[in-house]
DNA sequence: CGCTCGTTTGAGAGGTCTCAATTTGGGTGG
DNA sequence: CCACCCAAATTGAGACCTCTCAAACGAGCG
């Protein structure tokens, strides 16, 4: 139960543990474990108590609630996040379940190291509360589009800002479609007909490749909220 | 620009402060604002880059978001909270504005003097971790609601939480019902429908005040997501 | 090559919103 | 102390968005 030390060092660069004394962040990561998943992998389950901090060093991981059998996402994450960090640090139940979306390689750390060199060291509590304060914004943003903005709406932002994070008109699907929709509160038929729909507003749709011919008349449509990221 | 000493009584013994260094407490409060606001006072405006923390300290404060001149509520917060901490960390613009509900009395901390406390006093670094972790677990379930249940099925919840925090079956609406059904994601027109929907299933409203008259009766029927909190 | 699962399309139901008209209730000035 | 006034709350009608259920289609895999 511990990271392999030519493993470390990629984690080390990581910046949640960049700043660490060497001390803590070996004994930090001495009763670590990084693991490596399988696509569709369950890694934790809503209403447990958290056992472990989680990175995603590599993959992506699905945060979702359930409830009978019907599932929503709530946050898709990408390296370099950390996940179940406000149910580590209140030790309470997780509110959501994850699992991953492909080949995940995940660094676990025991709730109990998290929370003992937290109090120690101010630099590994800066990185922890940076992440957070960006999950809480996350969500926050989630939820104000969900409140405010039509699906098709969410999904022309989503469009927005995935080609500006490409820097480029044309990107690929990095989820399924099914699991997109899931994460922009919508139905698989009501993503179908979103992406249809925008067809007549500068979106262009084949297989898993999105292409924005029209970025001007999208974002009149989309009418972002401020603060977009997604 | 300082707190009185008389003040700083009650607000060092909040759970935030209550473990910090009496030198670091005392330096914060010399730099921050105990200000009192009447009811319906802005505080914050969304998309601003956060000057303070504020911590309420008596009153309730709305957060809400806007667009398009629409708003929604996000988060309702009452003694003793803490909001614009993820803003604040991260030195981001603000997403959500912040307005008294009622006479409130906010303490107001400069950014500034957060971050260089963080770095220096672990107790308070712990307590605004705590706080953060608070708002994102309530935000979280914000959006679960929201996407699984129905209006009148939230709106049940929040009514059974509301009466078991109270202790009893009856209870006082805390704020306007508009203001309720915007915290529920609904309209007034929506709120009143539902509640109305909700005497056929052990609830009774008449005024301000609401009871519970078959708490087993509404318990079934809003299926309750786990974790419940609100 | 056929299966399986994701996606798309169709039809219809349901939930929530908008707009409008009342009604209610609380606050204020006479 | 009471009548009035205004905002909040309720009620009604209809539209819209999204969902559900079903069926057809298509791409990847054994």
């Amino acid at each position: 139960m511990s990271v392999r030390l030519a493993e470390t060092q990629s984690i080390r660069a990581l910046p949640l543990f960049k700043e660490m004394s060497e001390q803590n962040f070996a004994a930090m990561m001495d009763l670590s474990m990084l693991q490596r998943f399988p696509a569709r992998a369950e890694i934790i389950r809503e209403g447990e108590l958290p056992d472990f901090l989680h990175v995603v060093v590599e993959g992506a991981v699905d945060l979702f609630a359930t409830r009978d059998g019907v599932e929503t996402t709530i946050d898709i994450l990408y390296p370099i996040s950390i996940f179940i960090v406000a149910a580590v640090v209140r030790d309470e139940p997780q509110l959501k379940s994850a699992r991953t979306l492909m080949p995940s390689q995940i660094l676990m750390v025991p709730s109990q190291i998290v929370r003992a060199t937290f109090e120690r060291e101010a630099a590994f509590a800066h990185g922890i509360v940076a992440e957070l304060a960006a999950r809480y914004r996350s969500v926050t943003r989630v939820l104000k589009n969900d409140r405010m903005l039509t699906a098709t709406e969410r999904l022309a932002n989503w469009i927005l800002n995935s080609a500006r994070r490409a820097g480029r008109d044309e990107f690929e699907l990095p989820i399924e479609k099914r699991k997109l929709a899931s994460y922009l509160g919508m139905t698989p038929e009501s993503y179908s007909r979103a992406i249809t729909a925008l067809e007549s507003y500068g979106v262009h749709s084949r297989g898993t490749t999105i292409t924005v011919t029209d970025r001007s008349r999208l974002t009149e449509f989309a009418r972002p909220i401020l603060n977009a990221d997604d």
